[in-house]
RNA sequence: GUGGGUAUAGCGUAGCUGGUUAACGCGUCAGUUUGUGGCACUGAAGACCAUCGGUUCGAAUCCGAUUAUCCACCCCA
């Protein structure tokens, strides 16, 4: 029989992985909930339209990277993104009607149909925050500045700050009518899809990677000359509050965000070290949105942080943040009388707290020894039948392998306790 | 959706001017006598050489297709 493989695009997060993810995300939580973000949990999967209407008909991801599912007469969409879900959710259950600005995140899996590569999944795990109800700068400046604490406690070093305002939609339509008319000239000279967007969606030009694309954009009318006065006095207070922060970032007029929410803040984290799929945070306003969604009109913003290409980045600068398992002991039975005896003290242990383990292969003291020390075990055990006799048993350390003997009564889980608390202090201060 | 690279034991690789039992390192398992791990040594298990088809007396080695994977475009986290 032929073994069945994982899904194009999709991981195994195994043991030793995990717990790096582990620590991934209880990091993520920590510094979430000391700004105030309680998290939100929401299905994986929603009804098509609140995509399409919610991230925007002409998209990419709604237009061919969905994966709609169909399952008797209903229909659905696995989410390609957390926002629209986490919007309809905060309608749906009238999170608005507490008080303001709600403040929420989430860690969940996003899925999108598209060529795998490097720093992109068509399952990917993904970090957000959404903060409802503030128009203020005051607001996008928390947020950003979240998301640059998360990066500086990661301590990733080579990730930049880009921020842009892409305006009001009133900004936009004056700046799309610039742009076409400064492209239009051209029209024949720029690459087939820019011909295309040039229709559709001029900002994107910006973006081409296309050398004579590039060459002929250079002079192109930038949108921070379009802003109204609201839009405009709104970033360059953002400017002034990131100042405050002590927070690096640099203008950069040619970020167009693929989602079609977005309005005014918009800004990215961008890291070079682990290839073309460089942004590791993305986000912005959307005081859109909710209205779009059918809610009350109500301005909102936040950020998705990709986790994969977190770690990637992490990876490639030599930082890991996975732990070993622990195991605090490792009995060394031999003989079956001991071996019983040897599983009552684990599982006692481990009422207690303690990690500790026991042999299950019925090995000899020597390969019991050697697997002991392959999974850490701070201390070993061996019980026969002299200990049982005797009542009493020899705890060695084994990274010092000094040796202390134990009773094996009613004292035996606080004693161990004791000396394994002892011990983790005294490494703890080396 | 469009390009290009790669596909050999759990992992990392060698073998690729076609020729008997496909090699090595790591890992796994057992052992190196009498009740204590790390090092070293011995041995074992583990691969229909991605799949299908073709060329040939003969293919892991050459050719084609398929699939997977990687990188890039596109797009985004």
């Amino acid at each position: 029989m032929a073994l069945l493989k994982r899904p194009n695009g999709t991981e195994d997060i195994l043991p030793g992985a995990s717990e790096e993810w582990q620590a991934l995300e209880g990091l993520l939580r920590r510094t979430a909930q000391v700004s105030g973000f309680r998290e939100i949990r929401i299905p994986t999967f929603e009804q098509t339209e609140l995509f399409s209407r919610g991230v925007g008909e002409t998209t990419d991801v709604v237009q061919k990277e969905m994966y709609t599912v169909t399952a008797k007469e209903s229909s659905f969409t696995l989410r390609p993104e957390g926002t629209a879900g986490t919007i309809r959710a905060i309608l749906q259950n009238g999170l608005l009607n507490e008080a303001l600005p709600q403040r929420v995140y989430y860690i969940l899996s996003c899925f999108r149909h598209e060529r795998p590569q490097a720093g992109r999944l068509r399952e990917f795990h993904q970090f957000g925050v959404e903060m409802a109800g503030s128009p203020d700068p005051s607001a996008d400046a928390e947020v950003i500045s979240l998301a640059h604490q998360i990066i500086t406690e990661l301590g990733v070093k080579d990730v930049a700050l880009h921020i842009n305002s892409i305006g009001c939609p009133e900004c936009r339509r004056k700046y799309h009518e610039a742009l076409r008319a400064y492209f239009l000239p051209h029209k024949a000279e720029l690459c087939e899809t820019c011909q295309e967007r040039l229709d559709k969606n001029p900002m994107r030009l910006l973006d081409c990677k296309s050398p004579i694309d590039k060459e002929i954009g250079k002079d192109a009318p930038v949108i921070l000359d379009y802003l109204c006065e609201e839009c405009s006095s709104h970033f360059e207070k953002l400017k002034t509050y990131l100042d405050l922060l002590g927070i690096a970032y640099s203008v950069d007029p040619k970020i167009v965000r693929g989602l079609d929410y977005y309005t005014k803040t918009v800004f990215e984290f961008v890291t070079t070290s682990i290839g073309a799929q460089g942004t590791v945070c993305g986000g912005g306003r959307y005081d859109g949105l909710i209205e779009q969604l059918g809610g009350p009109a109500t301005p909102a913003l936040g950020f998705g942080m990709g986790l994969e290409r977190m770690l990637l980045t992490l990876h490639s600068q030599g930082t890991d943040l996975s732990q070993p398992a622990p195991c605090d002991l490792y009995i060394v039975p031999m003989g079956g009388a001991a071996a019983e005896r040897a599983m009552q003290l684990a599982a006692t242990l481990r009422r207690e707290g303690s990690a500790a383990q026991t042999d299950v292969m019925g090995r000899s003291l020597r390969a019991q020894m050697k697997y002991a020390d392959k999974i850490g075990a701070r201390f070993t055990m061996v019980i026969g039948d002299n200990e049982l006799a005797a009542g009493e048993a020899v705890l060695k350390n084994m990274k010092s392998g000094e040796k202390i003997s134990l009773r094996l009564d009613d004292s035996f889980a606080q004693a161990f306790s004791d000396i394994e608390i002892a011990d983790r202090l005294a490494l703890g201060n080396e």
